[in-house]
DNA sequence: TATGAATGAGCCTTCATTCAT
DNA sequence: AATGAATGAAGGCTCATTCAT
């Protein structure tokens, strides 16, 4: 196997990695199996010989996406024990960036994600069971260590924690999915590929979020 | 009713409709012609005499919604002058929700704009000029109001309250397009029909994470 | 509709036609669509729009052929009342040969329905309903008559009845699909266009089988 | 089982007995090399190998079926020699059912003869020229043995023989390839796996056929 | 003004075949 | 002798668009 590395299974690779650049870009719809073998450099039988058909394939970058970006990107960025949930917090938004944003080789782990949150295919249950519960899982237990400090105690699955996470979540999201627009409205002033600021930025503004729901919650009297 | 009513503008608007419908829930790209005059009851050659093609038609359904869209649901949800920051902002996001999320009639104003914004078309520059950028340059008004109360001088156009304004946008959109994520996630205790919670839970997050933004900027160590 | 006879639904008859000799000739899997378009001479894209696809159109084929078969070939020729059943069977066979060899137009009803006989599709049961079992219900029938004037009482559904329609049934078919190897077996000393001397033969051959079988039933301790 | 056994050879005989099936299931267009292979867990390229092509395949395939079958199931059923020709009638249909039905390993002759019957391919000639032929002479001289015991003398190839073997034959084949309609059209009172049944039922019929045509022939008015 | 039949490019898939190893 | 990756023609189907009426 590892005898010939960039020959044998050459053309079964490039096609996996040109669908994982097509379907990142276009979604699993609106991109063709054309377009895939064109970048591949592959014949349009390829794909029925090693992947069946375009769903076997979109499966296959699936898999192989779930299982790298995991490794690339932990969601802890493999911080040492004994972390406080502040470095957690961002560590996590960091890596939930940079495998959207990245545009090293493969590039396309969160946008794929991405695509499937926006347009979900019928593979969105398995995504959402290897990759976006465990990362929400870990979100969200973040999030309660940040509010036991506040003296609020929440456990994963609660309400507060949850509707945290998703706004953690939709902040990151939109920073990808809303680029053009983003860059559209403000031309100049914002480099969207900085992923430090745009980490400090949603890192801060989420904490002081996560503070004001708790705060809301702990003692409405006071307010 | 009489013999001859308006039908030539019948049919136009019936489409005009019709095609608003379904460019909001599937997009441009997925939204099929055919579809189209399905529901709106009309002749396929239609669009071509009324709207040249499918292009045009989208143009007017974009045209029409922004035309409507800002009057039924103003961004500062018709408060009453002198009203403050934080009122301003529950009506924005209040306001912004339920042009996504309202299931009235027409009720594809705001999806429209989600489904540009996730999918932009080439139209996307004409819909952040007319739609986007005034409820955006509302909204960091806003901001800077509530900032102004932290005691920091900043303007629209600012790096702060512009980032600040992507957060609450990118808020508000994941709760809408990240619906069917948002439910796997959470299947029985989540209702994001019910606005009301969602405006609360969002409101107070932004307006802590405003003010967590503001105090990093103002006085890292102080506070 | 019946202003301009043959103008109006010009190409969704001509398709309608070129089907049916194309299935006819080929079989529904054999058969293509493209070649059915070209000798319909119609665009490729009109099955979509006429028939939605391969199988709608193999379907109105079917309706059309089972609705005009039985009236211009109805099992009993059109016999006057009172025929005795020798007369009737013969008729029978002579309307089944007529239908699977005629040459005139359209002349595919009968092959249709032994193309369907021998490579059955997913219509097979509508067309065993809609046109065989009538066909083999009057034959039976027919069959019972004869054995009744052996002084035999058997009734439609019987064992001896249905397998003496089935071997009556696959002379006829035989005839049809078994014209290559017939021809080649015999090719100067046979010409099976001549319906009436393979009608005169298989109701020879019926009748003497039928007495021959009901004879054994009848009296096993004679013979 | 030792190091090198007659390798070649096995996947050869493999790829024949798999084929073998395919084409006797499928017929000649129906049947793919990839299910060919598969079943003779045989790499897709031994085909081309071994073979040349699909049809060089299918071509080893009837020459190696029309040795074998008249081996195994000789017209006669190995009769002894003054056997009547009742018996010989009985024993030749006996066989063709078998050929047919048979599912024995090997179990495809017959059912590729009814596949190259039912729809030729070019091979056809050669088929009937080797099998089938000899099978219709046989079955013409039996034919025409009980003809002579009617009184009348007529020789293989003479109309009446011809027409009456063909009649015997598309019974038998009816069995086989109309087995889905005659089920369909008796679910629960037909089993055409009864080879006995059929077979007696097909003889009686068939010789009370013959007596019939050769009464008509001989003396229409005193019978 | 309005219709709807007709068009043809393009999509995904299947399949027998080829060829370097 | 045998493999299996790669090829490309052909299949059915979808869709926006056109055009005669």
């Amino acid at each position: 196997m590892e005898q010939h590395p960039n020959r044998e299974d050459d053309t079964k690779t490039r096609l996996l990695m040109a669908a994982g650049e097509v379907f990142a870009e276009r979604g699993y719809r609106s991109a063709t199996v054309r377009e895939i073998c064109r970048r591949a450099d592959a014949n349009i039988g390829a794909i029925n010989y090693h992947f069946r058909d375009k769903e076997g394939l979109y499966r296959k970058v699936l898999e192989y996406s779930l299982r790298l970006a995991i490794k690339k990107y932990p969601p802890d960025m493999n911080l040492k024990k004994g972390t406080g949930p502040e470095e957690k917090l961002r560590a996590f938004i960091r890596s939930f960036l940079l495998r959207m944003m990245a545009d090293g080789l493969p590039a396309w782990h969160g946008k794929l994600m991405a695509q499937e949150i926006a347009n979900p295919t019928s593979l969105i249950k398995q995504v959402i069971k290897r990759s976006i519960r465990p990362l929400n899982d870990y979100l969200e237990k973040t999030v309660c260590e940040l509010m036991e400090k506040e003296g609020i105690h929440k456990k994963p699955g609660d309400y507060e924690p949850f509707v945290c996470a998703m706004s953690i979540i939709g902040q990151c999201i939109h920073y990808f999915k809303g680029r053009p627009m983003i860059q559209a409205l403000c031309p100049e002033g914002f480099d969207d590929s900085d992923i430090d600021m745009l980490t400090d930025h949603i890192t801060n503004f989420s904490i002081g979020g996560i503070r004001a729901v708790t705060g809301k919650k702990r003692s409405p009297k006071i307010s």
